[in-house]
DNA sequence: ATTGATAAAGGACAGATGTCTCGGAGGGAA
DNA sequence: TTCCCTCCGAGACATCTGTCCTTTATCAAT
């Protein structure tokens, strides 16, 4: 079991008798871990892997809220908050994720002071750096969303200097603008020389320019 | 004591030994109750009273992030993200609070579930919330967060339909806009006679536009 | 190869919003 | 009263951004 693993990311270690009743849930790229609108039926925790957190408006738009890596937990907004999903998790990178059903939470968990310090840790985590990109949001135009988002997804452990394109309409959507804008900068972009458009792809010849451009603002 | 008093806003009731410990404070309009930049010291809860939230932006302008009325904690964020404070919270009316000092969580109240239970409730609303507005700011022109701003300081306990201009400073820097186009904003609504301009303030003639125009969109 | 459907890029235009600046009103001091 | 200072509102302009639409490219089926 991957009691190791979770004890090295979160620092709390669950006792014996509760093992049994928690599991391991994997997610490919694309797939929802939670959805919109659905109920919440436990308390999510990442091992390992990314996704992306965005919310479907009246409109029918989507905005990007947030990129997450370990430690990062899903499920205590809406358990606390007693609602239900308002935010949908999408895999980015395959997602290992130790799954607590409320069921454990309500009746161990939730007396476990230890546990509940690690809960009050990532929500006011979260809030942070929502307030942080709420402000940012609010003040930052678009070509520094853009930029934002390009050093955001840009991992260091991802090698390729590679996005692909075909997404571009998602990518609009995600930073709360439209293709049309993102067009309109990725073209001032490449008469600067900052990138190059090749086929499918942006290939970014300058980060530094990229990472000037995003103001040092990021999603996460 | 206000044991009641907290205890029916909260749903909690401090163990005598605790009480002497705690205390109350009283904060004036426009008088800080946190104040950013400084270290946190205990943990506030709002009694009765209203008071904004805002932040200090790197470019000088000040950005409101909400309204707060009880039940309403303060703190918390930066107790657990282990922060200096980040925003300022600001009296707007009268404001009665119980202060709980950081040692008297730390050797205490940390290891009282119940009580770890009503900060995770109030995280998670603030957390829910500021999504919420994330979201709208994102999405939001000017007027609709005017008028968003005007409905939600229009408390209905005020009678008055008087909101003093001298600070259309403030209010656009709070909003996140300018004076220019407030006033802009503003020669629309009165052409419309949807408002009065009366010397110093704005009276405002038809509130059902007002609330048409703000969308249901809330600074709450 | 031809035709038709779909998608991508970009032109044209309008509206929203910020910056700069000026003129006028009000208030205080001589 | 007159002069000066400050502040407010608004004109002018530039820029950012969204919508609509046209052109071009791609790809599949006939």
């Amino acid at each position: 079991m991957n009691q190791n693993q979770f004890q090295s990311i979160y620092h709390y270690t669950f006792t014996n008798d509760l093992i049994s009743s928690l599991s391991i849930k994997n997610f490919q790229p694309h797939e929802f871990i939670i959805k919109a609108g659905d109920k919440i039926e436990g308390i999510y925790f990442l091992l390992s892997g990314r996704y992306m957190v965005s919310s479907l408006e009246v409109t029918g738009k989507e905005l990007l809220l947030r990129f997450c890596q370990q430690p990062s937990i899903m499920g205590d907004v809406e358990i606390f908050a007693d609602c239900l999903i308002e935010s949908n998790c999408i895999a980015v990178e395959p997602c290992e994720i130790l799954f607590v059903p409320l069921e454990v939470y309500e009746t161990h968990l939730k007396y476990d002071s230890e546990f509940n310090q690690l809960l009050l840790k990532e929500l006011a985590y979260k809030l942070r750096t929502c307030t942080i990109s709420s402000r940012v949001n609010a003040l930052s135009p678009v070509n520094v969303r853009l930029a934002a988002y390009l050093c955001t997804i840009h991992s260091p452990s991802q090698l390729n200097k590679y996005i692909k394109t075909n997404s571009l309409d998602d990518v609009a959507s995600l930073i709360g603008t439209t293709k049309r804008h993102l067009n309109r900068i990725l073209k001032d972009w490449t008469e600067s020389g900052i990138i190059e458009r090749v086929e499918e792809e942006i290939h970014i010849l300058n980060w530094d320019s990229i990472k000037e451009i995003s103001e040092n603002v990021r999603f996460e």
